[in-house]
DNA sequence: CTGAAAGCGCTAACAG
DNA sequence: CTGTTAGCGCTTTCAG
């Protein structure tokens, strides 16, 4: 068996090399003033000729949690999840924690897997993005063992844990009333599947803005259970019998499917078909036209969550709370008005 | 404290309600067959009535390693790391290990912080994607810590550890012929910083080819220490005063920048300039013009590193190998010969 | 202020 | 086949 063939100081090693106990050593080493300086010196000289590295695990066996957050996301592939995971990485660790990463590949049956070993490794708490199909399942999960945990991302209000989630009853109302003060009276709402609650939300919001300000507005929905392979048949479908004149793509990766849909057709955008996407990502500035995005603030969601886990980790208690965090509406070509006349574009052509 | 609240059964719990001894029920769990099957079943439903999982982390503590395989790479907010840690993630379940993932955010500090923790959780093998500015200080740390590794991306031969990386230097050759064959003569190699060995590989592989079979081509080479910003800007000022008839952008972000400056300088690609970007994305098919890539297989890269790793932590012996596996030419609008009439493109405009 | 002893949850070793 | 004993590396407790 290849290892780690050097032999690691322990505890002992280092108790013993400075002359004092086990117990002494410890403490020092969790930075207790109860010991005498003169021993704490000998114990840090101890630990630097050794090159001792306590073993947190083993530490954390024995004070019975240990030192780590986890979080499970649906798709670590994912642009959005990676950056969360990426800022709470930096959080968790700023806090003393060591953060324990796993992807769920939005499975339900994963979820459950990584949420119990999570359990099993005694995490101080959980975060969770549940995965696409959230029934609550997740959730429940969470409740049964009794985990200290916070939900973001695709939650709405939970009884159990606190949710951080971004207010996307606004950001789809303003969108609403972007498109009907730009003209739009039919327009295309297209994504994937319907069994997402953020999707159903940004649905809802929009149908709702619409019928407040715009009653005759039409408004198609086109939702996809597949994957990519599914989105671009069924907007290619809907596209041979409609003509909308502006879509709103309810996640980032139908916006792509729209955009080369489009190109497929020989659709002009904005001219033809104004386009606005639910989720910002960079290539959306290169892409020709621009697309106009829902700019979810992802560093906030982070933060928000964290400071929640954190809170109940340190024994807060009280009902759960919801928060919602305000996405920024971000403008670019793909917008429109209905009727008039092109802007002068920089871009190619 | 909040915490668990609910006690946890442990394997003495366990052993108790099936009348036997802890060191039996522990032979059930770990599917040891020298028990008596009656015992094995009393078992059984002990676990099953206390709900009991095993603590997978004291169990490492007394075995000595834990079945955890570690990763670090540089930035998880990167497609290219989250899909191969996606994958590295299944594999490692699938060989019974759990994945512990951590993030340097490209840091050479944090790259040693990550990998000292990795050690510290005493994980059986560990995989390291080295951070941009790669002088082998993450290698040097594995070794000196003794622990058991593999490289992947950014790295060439290593005289410690087995090494997976893409073959920079065919992909390079292919990408300068393809462009000699298209008649350019004057092309703009640009990128970030090379520090990286990567790029250096890719930009000395196609000067060679260059060199060997278009002499009279010349070549100049952008690159940028700083990050997004200074890319742009860089090129920018390149542009100001030269005009290439191709650029082959040696990395993704930079096709991204490359991209917006041809668009905010109203140049045509591919009429005025070609394009070609090393690491392919899904939007770029989007663009306009969709960009021709350099693929890279990273489900390969994935699956090689893991096997290497597995073998090594199985107790393969040998010097360190070091495994190049073959990127893919996509190819797509962006690129035209030099004097010739454009494609009809399906696109807009 | 210190150290001996006990034990976190688990498993290796070995005598029965 | 089974159970006892003795730890893995650490921290807690409590008597000194």
């Amino acid at each position: 068996m290849a290892s780690n063939n050097k032999v690691r100081a322990s505890i002992h090693d280092v108790a013993r090399r400075a002359g004092v106990s086990a117990a002494t050593a410890s403490k020092v080493l969790r930075g207790i003033r109860t010991v005498k300086i003169a021993n704490a010196e000998k114990v840090r000289l101890a630990v630097k000729d050794l090159g001792y590295r306590m073993d947190p695990l083993a530490s954390g066996l024995r004070r019975r949690t240990r030192q780590i957050i986890g979080i499970v996301v649906p798709d670590l592939e994912n642009e959005f999840f990676g950056r969360l995971t990426s800022r709470i990485e930096i959080l968790a660790e700023e806090a003393g924690y060591s953060l324990a990463i796993a992807s769920s590949h939005e499975s339900e049956v994963r979820e459950r897997k990584m949420l119990e070993r999570m359990h099993d490794w005694r995490v101080a708490g959980t975060i969770l993005a549940p995965v696409r199909s959230e029934r609550g399942a997740g959730a429940t999960v969470m409740k049964e063992l009794a985990m200290t945990g916070a939900l973001v991302d695709r939650v709405m209000a939970n009884d159990t844990f606190d949710t951080v989630t971004v207010d996307n009853v606004r950001a789809s109302a303003r969108v609403a009333r972007t498109l009907i003060e730009a003209g739009h009276r039919h327009v295309l709402l297209f994504g994937l599947s319907d069994v997402s609650k953020n999707v159903r939300a940004r649905i809802s919001a929009f149908q709702d803005e619409a019928d407040a300000f715009c009653p005759q507005m039409s408004v198609d929905v086109v939702l996809t259970e597949d994957s990519v392979e599914g989105l671009r048949g069924s907007l290619s479908d809907y596209l041979e019998h409609h003509r909308p004149t502006a879509v709103f793509s309810l996640a980032q990766t139908g916006t792509l499917s729209v955009l080369s849909e489009f190109r497929r057709r020989s659709i002009q955008c904005p001219q033809d078909i104004s386009l606005i996407g639910f989720d910002d990502a960079e290539w959306m500035q290169a892409t020709y036209p621009s697309v106009c995005a829902v700019v979810q603030p992802v560093a906030l969601l982070a933060e928000q969550a964290f400071a929640r886990l954190l809170l109940r980790i340190n024994g807060q208690e009280g009902f759960p709370v919801c928060l919602l965090e305000q996405c920024h509406f971000q403008e670019r070509e793909s917008l429109m008005s209905v009727g008039s006349v092109p802007l002068a574009h920089t871009g190619n052509q």
